[in-house]
DNA sequence: CATGAATGAGAGTTCATTCAT
DNA sequence: GATGAATGAACTCTCATTCAT
């Protein structure tokens, strides 16, 4: 595939992208994505055979880039207290974003295939994070900044209360206030007691 | 409507409930319905329009009849904590099951629809829950069962958590030991302190 | 047949023509008929097997009563201009009346079948109408009247341009200067020359 | 779209106005116009997306042609007399047409819909054919080969007679002497009285 | 007589997928 | 590589018609 044909690829996840944020998973037909890229529909055949394909790409896609993002914003000498900061205030950002979400797509999807494992990138990308926040807690509690008996169960609970906010964010809404005070739930639990 | 009639529509809900529980809620077609219940395609019509009025009529049951559940089991005796016990018992029973469960479809149809906030069962449910929760919660605390600041923001703070749970249980997967970790957190978190 | 089912076969004929009044011919289903006399489907089937024996028995009973109505309202004393002038005035009601005229429908009816020359109702209403036209304006010639060379040629070439009116009227609209322009050119037409 | 596209569109259109002189325009269906065209059910949605879409397609291409022809007939050094001559002899040889006519269908159609004056195609095609039977008959009685209070009057006169005999003509049939009956009437009725 | 539930044929419509160009 | 016309399977929905009650 040369170069020009990658540049194609690209702009046709871009594209699918939009799709998938603004009709969810199930709802986006190779038609649908064939118009909003205004290409043929045997040329998307070409890069892709399915939705299915095209979300996994899409997906993989927004993962490394999200990752980049995050990387790219911790200081040299930040502290542990200032990641998990910065890790919330980017969750509850991307909480209180409406349009060009790809969460309902990506629920949807996941409830479509019961994904072997290890192909499950929700999954995995839960576990990441678990992992990630353990280790932070870890230092946390090693630097004095957390108390925390369990890491690695905390790391847990804080991802299914990120979870379930998520979930109430795109089927029924929530208000910023309800995210506050989620997020000070969880920093007062890790949160040395001064007495 | 005859009382026939009405035995045939329950025992169309009943057939469609076993087709959503299966297949989520978009990917099921009136076929799909048709072929479960064994009668014509005209047939189902006389009863039912649409999957959406379908799925309205699956929840609405399956809503009566989890709250008759849930009554019933309550002792004249029990004590706020009992309540809450069981409360979470059936939370931890609904989250471990495998098959015949609604959450995926339900989720679906949230996502699909952006139902107006009157209509959206979804979050009537959860509100009522918090609610329930809240008033469990205050009474607890003046029994002196719990300790609380903010009943209010404890209940939703539940909730949550149970919604981060569900949602991890029909994406990705969870262990009986994870949900009886969560559960255990939050016990402890109303748990009065001992000094 | 019993009376009472006398009485419910003039009642669903009733019915049945403001429907065929309302959606013209084709477009009208036995559903329909059955909405519009809230009696049950197979209620209407033990009466009308079909929309076109429906449509038949509406026309029969519909050109019955013109005649009544017709025969009625000719007075004794009655010349021919005057019964012409008559016929004329009824025609020119029935071209202005928007709705409850079965024009639409029966046009409709004859376009679909190839109705043999017998069973065909409106050829045979022409027919009948151009005799008695021709019956008319022989008599009108004879009293001195009118003036026309072939009494039958004229009956028909009235009758033509009535036809013309009614369904220009009923496909594109018609004003009703235009309907007395053609009027007073037919009844021009058989006047005596005034020298 | 191609040129081949093009072709086939108006193969398409042949087919589907042989559907429609066959079988009016109602009872038509898009399967009906598949089967003539020996296309596949989607190949036909990518030209036309309704009977009524192919229907309105067919009667600009028929409108078109018989305005191209009439044109082509018409001789230079034509007297008024000539061009009327023509334009009655074009009107009764469409009479006689018993088959392949779109008469019934073109009524059907606007019996069915109460279409907006704009659209009405039949309005305009009536209006235009007195507007020119207006000129013909002014520049007749300006020559001295017509007699005519007013040719207005005498234009929608004429179209009036005309489409009494054509509805005659497919609902219940008509000779070819009662054709040429009112062909001489109209005749008559603007020749120069001879003394 | 009368009911109305039930059937199934058939119309409309949309798309994934193929393939000649 | 790229196009887009073409196919046909699948789905939704409506009714004429039947039949047990």
């Amino acid at each position: 595939m040369g170069e020009k044909s990658l540049l194609k690829k690209e702009y046709i996840l871009q594209k699918a992208r939009e799709v998938f944020a603004e009709k969810g998973y199930r709802a986006v037909t190779m038609k649908d994505v064939v118009d909003a890229c205004q290409i043929s529909r045997g040329g998307l055949y070409l890069y892709f055979d399915s939705t299915k394909e095209l979300f996994l790409a899409v997906l993989k896609k927004e993962s490394e880039e999200a990752d980049d993002t995050f990387s790219r914003e911790i200081r040299e000498d930040a502290t542990a207290a200032d990641i998990l900061t910065l890790f919330l205030k980017e969750q509850k950002k991307e909480l209180l974003r409406k349009k060009n979400t790809l969460t309902v797509a990506i629920y949807e999807f996941f409830f479509c295939y019961q994904v072997p494992k290890k192909e499950n990138v929700l999954r995995q990308q839960f576990d990441t994070a678990v992992k990630v926040l353990e280790v932070l807690l870890k230092s946390g509690v090693e630097n004095g900044e957390f108390v925390c008996a369990s890491p690695k169960a905390m790391a847990r609970h804080i991802m299914f209360i990120l979870e379930g906010l998520k979930i109430a964010s795109c089927s029924m809404g929530i208000t910023e206030e309800m995210i506050d005070e989620e997020l000070v739930v969880i920093m007062q639990s890790i949160a040395k007691e001064e007495s």
